[in-house]
Formats: C-alpha cells, structure tokens, sequence
RNA sequence: GGAGGUGUCGCAUAGUGGCCUAGUGCGCCCGCCUGCUAAGCGGGUUGAGGUUGAAAACCUCUCGCGGGUUCAAAUCCCGCCACCUCCGCCA
C-alpha cells in the first residue's frame, strides 16, 4: 500500500515510479481527487455526529427534569416534556443524517482503498526502467565451465537425475500431474542438504528461525502483497477460504501482522524453511523439462523488519548472504538489479542471482531479494513507536532467498557433472550429506 | 464434531442503556521530596484519522471483528473470529 500523504505531498514522484514500471501515472490524480471527496465527506460526517451527541446528551438530561417535574406537579411539566420531545426528534434527524453521510464517507474510503492499491511501490532511485530485458548487470562471478576442452557435451538435470536415480519425473506426473516429481535417495537428501546449509548460514548470520503456517487467510495473503496481480498464481482453498503459500515470506510477514514492534535494539531477523506451492498459471510450455519450474519445492527464506533508514543497508546484505551461498556452492553466477517493470507490487528494489545452467547455455534465477520499504508492512499494520516524537510510524520489510531446493539441485547437477555421468559434491553440502563427496550412478 | 465459558487501555481488574470524557491497582515515563535506595507526593501513559504552514487546541473513530436496535450501546440483539474447559475422534 502506498503511503497516501507521500502522495499528496510529492505527487510526481509516483507518477515517475509508475511510468518506470510502465503502468498507469493518471491514477495518481485519480487517488488524490478521490482523497479529497474522501475528507471532505468525512469532515461533513464527523459535523454533524458532533452534534448528534450534544443533542443526544441533552434529551438524557431534559427528559429527566420533565419526569422530575410531573412527579413534583409542577405547573409547567408538560411543557418542559414537550421541550425533551422536541430534542429528541432534533436527535433523530440529525442520527438519520449522520447515517447517510457515513455511509457516504465509507463508500469513498473503499473507493480510494481499491484504487490506491493497484498502485505499485514507489522504485528507488537508481532502478533502471522498463521490462524483463533491462535490467542492470551488476557482477558476474565465476566462469561457466568449457566442456568443450573438457572432452564431453554436457547433460541436462534431467538426464543426470535419472541416471543417479534421483529424480522420477514420470510418478510425479501419474500422482499429481504435470510439474510434480519424486526427488530419491541423493536427490532427496539433496534437498534436506540445502535446506540444512541454508538453516544453518541463516543461524550463523543472526536470523531467528521460524516454523510458519503455509496455509493463511485472504487478509494475510492480500497483505503481503499476493493477491494483487498475481492471484492467479496462488492456490486457494474454497472449502477453506484459506491459501497455500507459494513462500514461507507471508507467513514471515504476517508474523507481526497489526503488531507495534521494538526495533531500538536494531533489525528483526527471521528466517523460515517450508514447502512452497506455485500454480505457475501463465508459464504453459514454459520450462517444461525436469524440474526447473514446478508447482512444489522447498525454501529457506529470510525476512527482514528495520527502520525505513536502514532498509537499503539491510538490502545489501541480504544480497552479500546470498552472495556467499552460492558461492560456497561454486556455481558460476550472475547480480542483476531488475527494471521497474518486472517488480512486484510490494517492492522498491529487487536483487536477483542468476546461476549458470549448462544444458541452457545461460543464466537462470536461483535466488532474489527484495526490499518492500514500507509498502507491505503499511498494508499489515506493522509499526514502531516513533524514536523521536509521539505516535508510531511503518517499518520496512525485505525478504531474501537463501535457498530453494530444485533450482539449485538443477543448477549443482549440471555444473558438477562429471564425463562419466558422476557428480561432484560440493565441499560445503558434504557434512549434510553424510560425508559423501561423489554422487554415483546406482 | 458435541456441550459450556471467556474476550475492556502494556498487565490485572471494575463497569447490565445517559453521571463512561472508560474507573481502580500494577508496571512504565517525567517531576518533587530525600545521605543513597525504597517509600511517599504530583503529573503523564491505546491507537488511527480530520481541521491547521507547523505547533497548540478542537473534533471523529477505537472496549476481539462486522452488522443491527435506540435520541443515546463497553452494556441489548444477530453473525463471525480467537482463546479456555470437558466429551468424542485423530497424526
């Protein structure tokens, strides 16, 4: 959710963020005419609720005398009980009217509400503009292997699962269908491997791990930012009216849902393993070999709560942790800053690590983290008592992955191969795979 | 799944239609007093929004959430949510 006085007060600069992005920037107008009918309503509304009660106060008080007055016999009882009626009719227009104008007021905030939100974040200086393609190279690191001079073309992870007997693409589909598969042996302790390592770096770097709910509810998922333009993407469960996550960053994000929190003693760091569930509704035919794009795998995500001013210094180390990750795992890759136009919704800026895939001859993203300024912790209610003044103002969140399981399973089998079909274990994985340093066809 | 109960300010509690502008205690913050500490005394202490250049001040909303009844709702009615107890079932 953007912030609606930075939209009053600075107007231009959302309208540049959304023209970066490649979206609408007459929204923009369109929120701050909506704003304005929304506050004056809202003023008319709370007018006349004023006077409601005060009147409202006074039939209390003259009804009393009246009746105190008829008890006593007083001569001019029946006019003072005339006196209360009349107040009180005076109250039950005036109730009828304050109905009316909140009603009206609330149809205006709802109004504004819908149209606020399908504004995205406001992109930091420095994003680049545009689409998919333009993004900044920011590094590349490590150099793809030759197989060429090594003597041997390279297999694809499919190829090299199979002949391990790691990965069964064919179960997978008999059991659940297209883009499910069964990871075996190897490949399952691959998996537990990763996940073990991404726990463990996330512990050494300070994060608090985290067991998280998979499945939220709508105002959850809406609030991490899920269900704007991607809903398509997400699981839902109708009998339930709950949804599977598709990253264990919503239930991170709703874990301080409409919380004040203390950040005086610095950043809140989280970290949370769990198996996340994607439709992939607008990939058909996209990927569609192994398992480089699947409805199902395992992350170890980080996530992120710090004073908006400390944002783009927790963003930079994110990437440095992710950064080392995939360094340990020596795997050629790749930064690259993404354009406005390929953002999500929630963020200001994206990292994303592209590792090197053989079979593919290019790189293909592993990894990403992004910093949601205020924008997603605006929508859940997530605040800080204000270091200096009164009140509280919004945090910043990021998310980072550390490491998901089928990506880097693809991208470890096909760097590592071997001429033989073997593969070599990264030294790093070993201890999480019991020592073991070849992976060897059975 | 069945039966019953509870939800009020950071915590504990009072509050069964108008004197609630939500009281009291604890905790916390500021000050006074005081060899030091404790005690005592005085004040402050939910959050959101609006009017305003800013501040001050004022106003509206906020007693789990959403509706309703009423001139008037923490209080009455309906729906939902969360938690607790017991029974049943179950990894």
């Amino acid at each position: 959710m953007i912030d609606i006085k930075l939209l009053r007060d600075d107007p231009e600069r959302v309208r540049k963020s959304q023209l970066a992005r490649g979206e609408d920037p007459d929204v923009v107008d369109r929120v701050l005419e909506l704003d304005e009918s929304r506050r004056a309503a809202l003023s008319a509304f709370e007018q006349a609720r004023a006077e409601q009660k005060s009147v409202s106060k006074q039939v209390g008080a003259l009804m009393g005398q009246a009746q105190k007055a008829a008890k006593a016999g007083a001569p001019d009882a029946a006019e003072q009980m005339a006196t209360a009626q009349q107040a009180r009719t005076r109250a039950a227009e005036l109730a009828e009217q304050v109905k009316t104008l909140d009603a009206r007021s609330g149809e205006l905030a709802a109004e504004l509400d819908r149209t606020a939100r399908t504004i995205g974040n406001v992109v930091i200086d420095g994003v680049p503009t545009g689409g998919e393609e333009d993004f900044t190279l920011l590094e590349t690191v490590g150099t793809p292997r030759d197989f060429a001079a090594e003597g041997f073309a390279p297999k694809d992870h499919l190829e090299i699962g199979q002949g391990l007997g790691i990965i069964d693409i064919e179960r997978g589909a008999k059991v659940a269908g297209s883009r499910f598969y069964y990871l075996k042996g190897w490949g399952a302790r691959l998996e537990h491997a990763l996940m073990g390592l991404a726990q463990q770096v996330a512990v050494d770097e300070g994060f608090t791990p985290l067991v998280v709910p998979n499945l939220v509810k709508e105002h959850t998922m809406a609030g991490a930012g899920f269900l704007d333009s991607h809903a398509d993407e997400v699981y839902r469960l109708e009998a339930d009216e709950l949804y599977l996550t598709g990253t264990s960053e919503v239930g991170l994000a709703g874990y301080h849902l409409d919380e004040i929190i203390d950040l005086s003693e610095g950043p809140l760091r989280y970290a949370a393993t769990s198996t996340c569930y994607r439709r992939e509704a607008g990939s058909h035919g996209k990927d569609t070999k192994g398992i480089f794009r699947v409805h199902q795998f395992a992350k170890t995500e980080m996530f992120v709560y710090c004073r908006p001013e400390d944002a783009e210094a927790e963003h930079a180390n994110l990437l440095r942790i992710e950064r080392g990750i995939l360094d340990s795992l020596e795997i050629p890759y790749r930064v690259i800053d993404v354009a406005a136009g390929d953002l999500g919704g929630p963020a200001a800026r994206k990292y994303d690590i592209e590792g090197w895939v053989p079979s593919q001859d290019r790189y293909r993203e592993l990894t990403s983290t992004s910093n949601c300024t205020t924008f997603q912790a605006r929508r859940l209610g997530i605040r800080e008592r204000d270091p200096q003044g009164q009140g509280t103002r919004v945090v910043a969140t990021l998310n980072g992955t550390m490491l998901t399981s089928t990506r880097p399973i693809v991208a470890l089998l096909e760097n590592h191969q071997q001429a033989d079909g073997t593969v070599v274990v990264p030294p790093v994985l070993r201890p999480f795979l019991g020592g073991v340093e070849v992976l060897e066809p059975r």
